[in-house]
DNA sequence: CCAATTTTTCAATCAATTTTGAACAAACTG
DNA sequence: CAGTTTGTTCAAAATTGATTGAAAAATTGG
């Protein structure tokens, strides 16, 4: 036979914290984020640092910022324990919550600056050509910009729907697309 | 007043570029393939790889790597142009099929692992169990393992049917969250 | 308050990624 | 073909991002 369940549990957190860690590194954050949330959603009681430290194989410096970053996104909170001196945390487990919040603060953020930069692109090529009717690159370039800023507006529409309400749908993007195609 | 016609557009073009790279860079590609997809489109003829390297200020051999790149996740294509004796190229204008089909091969995957490596996690620790019923940190970390593992499945069903239908919808996950969170 | 401990900060280091540039290979032209 | 132009490759350089480690700051218990 082969272990005994303390080495069976670290090889389950180990397994499923780089899982998550990879998984969250593809989406932008740091992986020693995922590990440590990881780490801290599969304990039954809170954690201090120099524990995390231990199992995660990262130093004090790295789990003090990620442990910060954490708690900016709202994917850990402090534990209260008022016999311990050290500060202990826990992973908050309310998952979705968490990614619609992140959604909405920052890919919604994101998609937002490119519907504004998009918008500033077309209104230079608009006041353009009201100078110079006959600049025909600038009047393809604008047709494709249009299909640009209005694919731009629909992802907007989808985070933010995915962000609200939890829910949407591509059907509008069809059309959207379509006009943006037929500038080609 | 302030520019000729073609410094208009070509600032349209850095700015439209610019955003695009910044965009398709979060979501984990490298920023010139963005910048070098958007002047493609903008553009109402194909362009050689110098003209290219010019516009965007990179060097022939990542203009070269690039496109190689792009044409593989088949965001650009060759055109074929007899006349020419250099390689043209443009920009394919069907947005929201490569995203679907990038989303199918690549996130699809990554999410797919992942339920697997969660799976294993959670037979690793059954198997512990069985040997050791009365191992009770097991017995919770199992518990939140499973959560994990539904909410990892739950994500592979909304990235495919994106990728397939093109719609979806959260509501299954409210049920999958109330089962993950009762392990706490 | 003080001393001991814990936590944060940040410049330096290390690691990963992207870009360059020059050598090589392939394609075209006359 | 021989010469010229165009395209690719890849090791090295540059850039970017993450982690360390030690000093400074904050916290706690006495």
């Amino acid at each position: 036979m082969s272990r005994t369940p303390a080495q069976t549990r670290q090889r389950a957190i180990d397994l499923a914290a780089e899982t998550m860690g990879e998984l969250i590194a593809f989406w932008g954050f740091k992986a020693s984020m995922g590990r440590i949330w990881t780490l801290l959603y599969l304990s039954s009681s809170p954690l201090p640092a120099d524990v995390i430290g231990e199992r995660t194989g990262l130093s004090a410096g790295a789990v003090s910022m990620a442990l910060t970053e954490l708690q900016q996104w709202g994917l850990c909170e402090r534990a209260v324990l008022p016999a311990e001196r050290k500060r202990h945390y826990r992973a908050e487990t309310d998952v979705w919550g968490v990614v619609r919040r992140i959604v909405r603060e920052r890919e919604l953020r994101l998609v937002g600056r490119s519907v504004q930069r998009f918008s500033e692109a077309v209104e230079l090529l608009e006041e353009s050509l009201r100078e110079h009717p006959d600049d025909e690159e600038a009047a393809f370039m604008l047709s494709r910009l249009r299909g640009l800023l209005s694919l731009a507006r629909i992802g907007y529409q989808m985070v933010e729907s995915f962000a609200e309400v939890g829910m949407f749908t591509l059907d509008p993007i069809r059309g959207a697309l379509g006009r943006a195609n037929d500038a080609s």
